[in-house]
DNA sequence: ATGAAAGCGCTAACAA
DNA sequence: TTGTTAGCGCTTTCAT
């Protein structure tokens, strides 16, 4: 392994000029810096990051904590907060906590402690004990706690945007298949429906109650949007939405004659699916990076400032994606 | 920052037997022991790891390089891979190669400098300069080289059942789509194609060339397939195979009346397609807790043995799953 | 602009 | 069974 001291020797300084050549090199004078280069090019010097971990205090990498990596809304995620974090130099330690309260909480401690910084996407982050974070810059992804800066995703206005869809079209029930009770991503959503309720007086919204968000959620909210009377479900998320089509198709119900439906995210399934799925697109890559350029700008490039910079938030944009999900209701007998 | 020390103090042995009540507790006499866990507890102690890496040599954490987290077959075995690791008390670092095999020989020295070992899901990997790895243990993931332990999908029996499974239905022309060129993954399903071809003497098997592993390969690969005279396709994935479901469509072709088509993995859209796709099922998060798993073993629980262990190779089975995509020829005119 | 030197918190000989 | 002690490789004052 070759260390600090080989290349201290082998360009004729101590180790300190070696050491500020590669983190502060404006402070060392141009040829004595060329030395260094070359003599750290030629050895093939890789820093140790432990050693320099133990000493500074940082650790070149950040934490992403995740409810479940093989729903693809999350799998983009990470993939866009890996790809910004490679480019700021940053390595990535994921953990997934498989919806798991519990663990959430234990994960977001066992990252905040070897990371520089832990990025938060988790549905029931509201009841995370925030001391976990024990100090630890934290960024919320779709959700918002005070004192913490966050990135999140509109789904109010989503809804809103939705649900003029729908009323365009002509449908008046509405019916809302929710995600996990309490999580933030589902109150976003519920606002965006009560915000629709006032400004569409003649809108009803039926709500059917909260499901697991994967397909499975989807297959155990179709009755309930039959029976409901609705003519357009706006579900929880794609996946969701995807789940609800195939047990509608297996009930023999149109979509989108019968009913209409609409989902959130627009993730690769949604384009495949049969009818292909009317939905509000997100920019799930754009979000992770706009998750670790935030990180970035709150800590500063020497993250030694630890700047909790007070809890700014980002909000990022959806627009709607027709499909064949989503059509006018067509009149009963 | 609660410290050793600090425990220690609490206790009242000295930091030296603290670490050891920690790392090797039947060292420790039961009473100390006990007081010892019980002041843990009490002022939170956490380890730090930098430190005891720098000390160690070990960090607790397994470097894990895909080629696309966003594709579900990688977001899968990285599930899985979290999973266990998480059981095992390490930390999972996450890269994501992009499909670019610069970057993949780039990251994989990253990791191997940051970890105690690194998994290697790429499909490229023949080409990786092992130079990189540079004495970490590492696992290959669907990839065979020499002195290399690794973990791969029996891919060529898998295409051997694919190929009897159609021969079985009356297909005498099979056509298959082929993933990236020069992938171990892809290079393991022509061995099968061989096999078979042997084999069944009475079937001509056509390749069509290589494509991208994603849903875009597929639909490349649509027009080629039908103009191929094949009754059958077998494609390299099953993204490739609904990349043709949704081409096909598009041309008028039925399947499987026209053509039938077979997948490999059954990921989640597999069952959501239209028609539901016919596919080699793979316990994909299996493949990836079996990495670590091996990586446990051979580095044993402390890992100063560094095993390297041979070139130990582990095989995981596939399964045919019967759905829509797959049913006899119809006959022309 | 550069160098000397003091540790960061922990582990692992070695001693007792 | 427990304690003492010497660093791991690096960053960072403080001198020069």
């Amino acid at each position: 392994m070759i260390k600090l001291d080989d290349v201290a020797r082998a360009s004729g300084v101590s180790i300190s000029t070696v050491s500020r050549a590669l983190s502060e090199p404006e402070r060392v004078a141009e040829p004595t810096r060329r030395r260094i280069y070359a003599a750290v090019r030629e050895l093939g010097y890789r820093p140790n990051r432990a050693a320099s971990l133990l000493r500074s205090g940082r650790t070149g990498s950040l934490g992403l904590l995740v409810p479940d990596l093989e729903n693809p809304y999350f799998a983009s995620l990470t993939k866009g907060v890996q790809a910004r974090a490679q480019e700021a130099g940053m390595a990535v330690l994921v953990a997934d906590s498989d919806e798991n309260l519990r663990r959430e909480t234990d994960l977001v401690g066992q990252l905040a402690q070897q990371t520089d910084g832990v990025l938060v996407a988790s549905p029931r982050i509201l009841d995370l004990d925030v001391a976990a974070l024990d100090g630890t810059p934290s960024i919320l992804i779709n959700a918002e706690a005070p004192g913490l800066p966050s990135v999140s995703v509109d789904y109010a206005d989503a809804t809103m945007q939705a649900v003029a869809h729908l009323h365009a079209l002509g449908h008046r029930r509405i019916a809302y298949a929710g995600g996990p009770a309490g999580s933030s991503a589902d109150a976003r959503r519920r606002d965006g429906l009560t915000q629709a309720d006032e400004r569409f007086s003649d809108v009803q919204i039926v709500d059917l109650g909260a499901f697991s968000p994967r397909v499975e959620g989807g297959e155990a909210a179709a009755d309930l949007a039959v029976g409901s009377g609705a003519t357009g479900i706006i579900a929880f998320n794609d996946l969701v939405a995807v789940g609800l089509l195939a047990l509608l198709a297996r009930r023999g119900i149109a979509v989108p004659d019968q009913l209409s439906v609409v989902g959130y995210d627009d993730i690769l399934v949604s384009r495949l699916a049969t009818p292909t799925l009317t939905t509000m697109r997100v920019d799930i890559r754009g979000v992770g990076e706009a998750a670790v350029q935030m990180f970035v700008d709150l800590t500063g490039r020497r993250p030694k400032t630890r700047a909790d910079a007070a809890d700014e938030r980002r909000t990022m944009p959806t627009r709607l994606v027709v499909r064949e999900s989503t059509a006018a209701p067509v009149q009963r007998g």
